[in-house]
RNA sequence: GCGCCCUUAGCUCAGUUGGAUAGAGCAACGGUUUUCUAAACCGUGGGUCGGUGGUUCGAAUCCAUCAGGGCGCGCCA
């Protein structure tokens, strides 16, 4: 249960009670009434804005209305004191009994701690990653896939529904080049033909050699004579090879996409057409021309009448191109038939997590799909900001031309999975990220992972140094808690609020955010017990009373489920 | 030139969707281990929330504008 809104309607309800009894008055807008979490200082459990809210239209100070409120609260059978403060904030401090069954109602139902059965539920399809079959993930490709992945396991701790989903981009010029490059590769090998190295359409990158000697191997009856006799072969082939790279970096990260979408199947089907037809019934299309863009170098841009969608009615800066010069789709179109798929399928919401150098296609398409849904935000795009790769203090950067770009593979064999995974999701996404080799590596309470895992396996230690350790809940046990642990029980009580706001928002890196602090007050609570034994968890006679056992217990419920859907371990022993 | 993102302590960043005296970590300095894991804890110092104007009981948060940084900007995917 989130405690906060429990008693924000709790409040409101006295609230319309007030107001039958003509006591006070009420605006018909009441959403800016909240009860929220105190500033540290305050030592209370909540704190609500009710009297600052409603003092004007009931011409009180707030103060004076706080105080009138606080005489109505305290019926409450679980509010023990309110301070009314300065401005006219309600502060409210709740009875330990409160506390008491608090801790009991979590541990009855653990696996339902943090969900919200009260709110709608939705079905997703989440895309992310989507990088070109063209090779194994670099570090570029790595937050968006974790994002994209935490994203899913958030949504669907909450109980939605959620597909993960991969667009391949199988079709086109890229994939032209990148089955020569494999070609040019195969003849280097077979008959020693010089790789040419100054050709920037050719992937350059040292994985080719290693596709090229799989389609040897698995292919020895093939003749590699002519590249377009067997360019259809080997451009499936080499889009295989490299998916089955991207596929193993993945399942490393610890990501499994439900489904993979092939763009060229899409456009075989006769898809684009679908969709142009679509969009064309709907008047979004035309024959037109659009400007040259404003940038200084393209001088040698030549205007022509080509088909183009009205993304300027859904406020892109330009109407886009759906066909190139030689009539051929644009990708554009082609993800329009993609996204109409998608459409097609039913789902509440669509997501695509993409990086940053994606920014500008947002909008043609959000665009496209407001066109053919007829619904405003259908599509959410996330953009993920850049990393920036940071190795013994100085930044090193990867460049896609030499190939010698860092994969996922490196960083992975280097960092390791859970350190990769938590540190990517450090910050918000709308933030560049410093990805700093040295530090998170580092075992030390400088690197958040560790410190949160830590958390984990020292109470792991406790449990492994019981003897008794299997005390059942009982509903007539009153559970009396301390104010030191009542100071980590508030911070337990944020997290379905947490996570409520985390999957609203589609922000993941408030879990790291707020496990870091749950793991810090608990380590806080710890080192208490080395002056006062009291506050030790095992006692002089091997055991532990039930307020410290299922405060332990609560403790691990919500950093066991918070790293779960983080996908890091928390391992019992360090 | 246009679009998106960012600007908060010396550094890296949170900031609960407009609230209270703005919070962490790092770095600096000083302390804590006969005791459940010191991979930890406690304390001290450190701020014009990029600038200016506006909206209101109240702004780091919303609006306008200016400045600085990042990413992108024909039919490449």
């Amino acid at each position: 249960m989130n405690i906060f809104d429990h008693y924000l309607n709790k409040i409101i309800l006295l609230l319309k009670q007030e107001c039958n009894n003509n006591r006070i008055k009420l605006p018909s807008n009441l959403n800016n009434i909240n009860v929220e979490i105190p500033p540290n200082k305050f030592n209370c459990d909540l704190s609500s804005n009710v009297a600052l809210i409603l003092s004007k239209i009931n011409q009180q100070s707030p103060i004076d209305l706080g105080n009138y409120l606080k005489t109505i609260l305290l019926k409450d059978e679980y509010i023990d004191e309110i301070d009314v403060v300065k401005p006219g904030f309600l502060n409210i401090k709740l009875k330990r009994i409160f506390w008491s069954n608090f801790v009991k109602q979590i541990l009855y139902k653990p696996d339902e701690y943090g969900i919200n059965r009260a709110e709608k539920k939705k079905s997703y399809l989440i895309e992310f990653v989507s990088a070109n079959p063209t090779g194994p993930l670099h570090v570029g490709h790595c937050r968006g896939a974790i994002l994209g992945d935490v994203l899913s396991n958030l949504l669907l701790f909450t109980k939605n529904q959620v597909t993960r989903e991969y667009y391949v981009n199988d079709h086109g010029n890229q994939i032209i080049h990148f089955s020569n490059s494999v070609f040019l590769r195969i003849r280097e090998i077979l008959y020693k033909e010089k790789f040419p190295n100054d050709n920037v359409d050719l992937y350059p990158g040292e994985y080719l050699i290693e596709i090229a000697n799989i389609i040897i191997n698995n292919h020895k009856n093939v003749k590699f004579d002519n590249f377009h006799d067997v360019s259809e072969f080997l451009t499936e082939q080499s889009v295989l090879e490299s998916l089955n790279m991207i596929k193993k970096n993945l399942k490393n990260l610890g990501i499994n996409h439900d489904n993979f979408v092939s763009e060229k199947s899409i456009v075989l089907n006769k898809d684009v057409e679908k969709v142009v037809e679509k969009l064309n019934s709907k008047n979004f299309l035309y024959k037109g021309k659009i400007s040259a863009p404003e940038r200084k170098q393209s001088k040698n841009y030549q205007e022509r009448d080509q088909l183009l969608f009205k993304s300027t009615d859904f406020g892109d800066d330009k109407d886009r191109a759906l066909q190139k010069s030689d009539n051929s789709w644009t990708y554009f179109a082609s993800d329009a038939a993609y996204h109409n798929n998608k459409l097609n399928r039913n789902f509440d919401v669509l997501i695509n997590i993409l990086g940053s150098d994606h920014t500008g296609y947002v909008k043609r398409i959000t665009s496209v799909v407001e066109a053919l849904s007829g619904e405003k935000n259908k599509l959410v795009c996330k953009v993920s900001q850049l990393v920036k790769l940071i190795k013994d203090g100085k930044p090193f950067k990867m460049s896609k031309r030499k190939g010698d770009y860092i994969t996922v593979e490196d960083l992975i064999s280097e960092v390791g999975k859970d350190a990769t995974r938590f540190i990517m999701l450090n910050r918000s996404s709308d933030v560049e990220l410093d990805f700093d080799f040295t530090k998170v590596k580092e075992k030390s309470k400088d690197n958040p992972v560790y410190y949160v895992q830590y958390c984990y396996a020292r109470i792991s230690s406790v449990f492994r140094n019981l003897k008794n350790k299997d005390i059942s809940i009982n509903d007539n046990v009153n559970l009396v808690y301390s104010p030191e642990e009542i100071k980590v029980l508030r911070k337990i009580s944020e997290w379905p609020k947490c996570l409520e706001i985390s999957s609203q928002k589609l922000e993941p890196h408030r879990l790291t955010t707020y496990l870091y602090e749950l793991s810090s007050e608990f380590h806080s609570f710890w080192n208490l017990g080395k002056n006062d034994k009291t506050k030790r968890f095992i006692n002089e006679n091997n055991s532990i009373t039930n307020e410290k056992l299922f405060f332990l217990k609560l403790i691990m419920i919500v950093v066991k489920s918070g790293m779960r859907i983080l996908g890091v371990n928390t391992p019992e022993k360090m």
